[in-house]
DNA sequence: TTGAAAGCGTTACCAG
DNA sequence: CTGGTAACGCTTTCAA
């Protein structure tokens, strides 16, 4: 039969006769407050096990003390970037509002409302809608950080972005290959209206320009960064592997690179020995799979520490009233990928 | 230049001389209001791009449409009973806010701290303290409902919680086995502290009773859950084999089940015809991994859903202060693993 | 059908 | 050093 406990300041300054004010002073250590209070108050404190009510000092200072994270899909890559971003942004006292929209671009605005209720004081969002514009404009409006990740925003909005350098990763990938005596090389890749994807296909495109080597369109396949895309893909090219030949893929999401490898089993073909594969995100933590997969990988802890640092800055400078024009500069920040080299490239032909 | 743009009730209220009162009404559709007046208010709400501050909405109600989840690690299978709650939760409008804790049980106070300070609604925690208790103890008094999953809770308050049936898991482990003829089984377990790794070791030693198999104590290896434990134990299992023989294992988490794998390859071993295997978790969603292994797995997705629809409830129940000892009434509810059988153990000996 | 006012728990300013 | 008071934006009761 406890009662239900839930003290305030104002219970404690009651019960000590003393004022809210007062009280409030000691919990947050400003001002100054005699010894003799001080230690009178605490041991109140401590009686009535207060904890300050965030909700309250939020209505009054207009922080909340969280920033909303939206993502396509948690239980993916997404997963060690919002680690990154926990770490750096737990460490000042920021908590994350996690949002999960299942890849649906038309839930985005519902949750960046539902955020915008919330009154997060910064937001980190991987979009997926290509036309994000709308709500963005309106969180600009109300001067919200916002910094995106993974795809670029299309938005004419200046704004922060942390993103791979995707066009570098393609010509890691190009220049690999063609080191390793690949000439026809097939690319198998995403949707071009994500940025992640275009830029993935275009940097493919000039790698090979740049080594030399001849583009072939029937060997870049587009589809949707998922498995059953990447294996139809990888289907089609070895179907016309007759008249579009190639002896090596690249195949631009993890999903896809699945999709790729199943293909090529039910083809009975082998990498590296029969074709080379390339393959995205491909993250074989253990080791468990032979022969190994080359993959880029991406940064992805760091990606998440970056992004918070980038978002903490915004919301500092927000604080700080800083003039208009300084804190309008926004950046675009690309991180490197790593290519990790395992057999399923590795040999010379 | 745009103004920032932070309409309240207030600024309604006024542009359009009628009281807070009114507009507050038509803004949540309760009490009587003349169509007059509403249409008025929703074209002067949109004109504003009105947003409810939520903040001050919780300031008076008390609810904040918001509850915690604490895991051990997000870039786990927890990721996917995250998408269950959150798919439940959001559903009802709630969002969650996200904490790991990298598996530091010392980290769970603080969080569970700054939650409350956030004053959410409910809890979700999956706790790998064990001793929990201080802070649990502190919510019950605050009369917010917590549900604990992957681990059982060792306060002796009165809790909810949703966990994996270990036992059964167990169980069907040894069933398979011994159907496959194998008398001699192994098992690399984590720590006793863990509710979780208890169960499997004790259902294991139930199960081996009941189907009348010699229960070798040598057999048994305790560890931590880990890649390197799993590795570890195996070694010493496969050291001791001459002395302790056995035909199959079953190794008790991911985790532990990549270090078996890795220690049979280094010692030269295959599954199914050196040693059968049996893991847990091992989720290859794209079976890339030959010969595939036999797995327990947990109904990770459903495991979200049951935690959130159970949070709902006492929420729901506190909310209309249903008198205590029906609120009271707590379940430990326990959910069906499946054994997905892959080759690693499908043979018989 | 509408308005006035109290109050949720804080913070911060101004007096003393 | 301490207290009083206004204000943050909203809901809700009571009156009109």
């Amino acid at each position: 039969m406890d009662e239900i406990n839930r003290s305030s300041l104002k219970t404690i300054a009651q019960e000590l006769n003393l004022s809210i004010s007062t009280v409030s002073r000691v919990v947050n250590g400003t001002g100054k407050i005699s010894a003799a209070t001080r230690k009178k108050v605490m041991k109140a404190l401590e009686k009535h096990q207060y904890v300050p009510n965030q909700i309250a000092r939020s209505l009054k200072t207009n922080e909340t003390m969280t920033v909303g994270v939206i993502v396509p899909d948690i239980a993916d890559y997404f997963a060690t970037v919002i680690k990154g971003v926990d770490a750096v942004l737990a460490s000042k006292e920021y908590s994350i509002i996690l949002v999960d929209t299942n890849e649906q671009p038309e839930k985005e605005h519902h949750y960046m409302r539902l955020l915008y209720e919330k009154r997060i004081d910064g937001l980190l969002l991987a979009t997926v809608d290509p036309e994000e514009n709308k709500w963005i404009t309106e969180y600009k409006k109300k001067n919200i950080p916002i910094v995106f990740f993974d795809n670029e925003p299309v938005t004419s909005e200046k704004c922060d972005a942390v993103m791979l350098d995707n066009i570098k990763a393609s010509a890691m990938v190009v220049n690999h290959l063609a080191e390793m005596g690949h000439k026809n090389i097939a690319i198998i890749c995403g949707e071009r209206s994500e940025s992640t994807a275009k830029e993935r296909s275009d940097g493919f495109r000039i790698a090979m320009k740049n080594k030399r080597l001849p583009v072939d369109l029937a060997l870049i396949k587009e589809g949707s960064f998922h498995l059953e895309s990447g294996y139809q893909s990888m289907v089609e090219l070895l179907n016309n592997r007759k008249e579009h030949p190639f002896t090596a893929v690249y195949a631009t999401s993890y999903k896809m690179t699945c999709g790729a490898i199943k293909a090529m089993r039910e083809f009975n073909l082998r990498y590296p020995d029969d074709i080379a594969l390339v393959g995205f995100d491909f993250i074989d933590e253990y080791g468990l799979i032979e022969p190994s997969i080359t993959s880029i990988i991406q940064p992805v802890r760091n990606i998440g520490c970056v992004l918070a640092s980038r978002l903490l800055e915004s919301m500092q400078n927000n604080k700080k009233h800083v003039e208009e024009d300084v804190y309008t500069v926004t950046q675009t920040i690309r991180l490197p990928p790593e290519l990790k080299v395992g057999a399923s490239s590795n040999k010379r032909i």
